[in-house]
DNA sequence: CGTGTTGCCTGGGTGC
DNA sequence: TGCACCCAGGCAACAC
């Protein structure tokens, strides 16, 4: 599930292949994933454009382009980007292909094709929603511990699905909520109004350092992810609880339990974390 | 408006 | 071996 660090890491490492190119073909193998405007003009517009700028907000992967049109491209649960040179054999999964004046290409491969692309202005933007409502990214200084404090004291319910709440912050998904409450010692479960202003304080570190880590690594957990130079994640060897279901905590050696918290998939240690 | 639930989507795993 | 079923989870759409 590619996350703020996989996409980062997504975009640091295409970066340099693809700034300054210019996009010749766009084959849509798959037409329904692009969300706006229709496959006709996503696939008109698109040709012919250079490539100026590579951004990223949450974990939405932005191609800035010439004439201040900018592709937009969230990767869900299974999206892919490869960057494949000329003659090099593609995923059996690409579902959108953009071809360079070279033959290079920049593939989108998405195995549960829940993933989506969107083409326009930079100043229609507004018009994806998951963007416009977007809450501060970690480690950014709009990200403060008196917001996210704040925040949870007015909210009800469970933490842990207010971790995924992209408009409360942005970026997180399943692994890095789970790792978060992990590091900061809080069951999943904990009513988020009930959290001491130390907790809040606590969590709130925590969820920058997971992200810092994460970053750092690589990212987790798009193994499947090669850039040009074979460059892949390693955050996955220093999971604390995120897919270590019954093996032992790494701080007190209990068996980390799972449950289902907001329908997710839910990882903690029982003895860590407490309510 | 906040909160909870469902559907999207496919490969891989499990139990019979 | 085949088959039905379930799970992974980010987000939009929906119900209340």
């Amino acid at each position: 599930m590619p996350e703020l660090p996989e996409v980062e890491t997504i975009r640091r490492h295409l970066a340099d292949k693809v700034t300054e190119r210019v996009i010749k073909e766009v084959d849509l193998l798959l037409p329904r994933l692009i969300k706006w405007p229709s496959p006709g003009e996503f696939q008109a517009i698109l040709t012919g454009k250079r490539i100026k700028k590579l951004g990223r907000r949450g974990k939405y992967l932005l191609f800035y382009l010439e004439d201040d049109f900018v592709l937009v491209i969230h990767l869900r649960m299974t999206g892919r980007l490869y960057f494949i040179q000329a003659g090099a054999e593609r995923d059996k999964y690409t579902r959108i292909l953009f071809t360079f004046d070279n033959q290079d290409t920049l593939q989108y491969a998405d195995t549960r094709t829940l993933g989506t692309l969107y083409l326009m202005k930079e100043r229609e933007l507004w018009r994806i929603s998951g963007l416009q409502h977007m809450g501060p990214e970690p480690l950014t200084a709009e990200f403060t511990e008196a917001y996210f404090s704040d925040r949870l004291k007015k909210r009800q319910g469970k933490i842990k699905p207010l971790l995924l709440d992209q408009t409360l912050v942005s970026g997180l998904g399943n692994i890095y909520a789970d790792e978060s409450l992990a590091l900061a010692g809080i069951h999943p479960e904990k009513s988020a109004a009930q959290l001491s202003e130390r907790e809040c304080k606590v969590l709130y570190a925590a969820v920058n350092q997971v992200i810092a880590e994460g970053i750092a690594d690589g990212g987790t957990s798009f193994r499947d992810y090669r850039d040009g130079n074979g460059q892949r994640g390693e955050h996955q060897k220093h999971l604390r609880v995120y897919g270590r279901h019954n093996e032992p905590c790494c701080v007190c050696g209990t068996p980390i339990s799972k449950i289902v918290v907001a329908g997710r998939g839910t990882h903690y240690c029982s003895r860590c974390q407490i309510k």
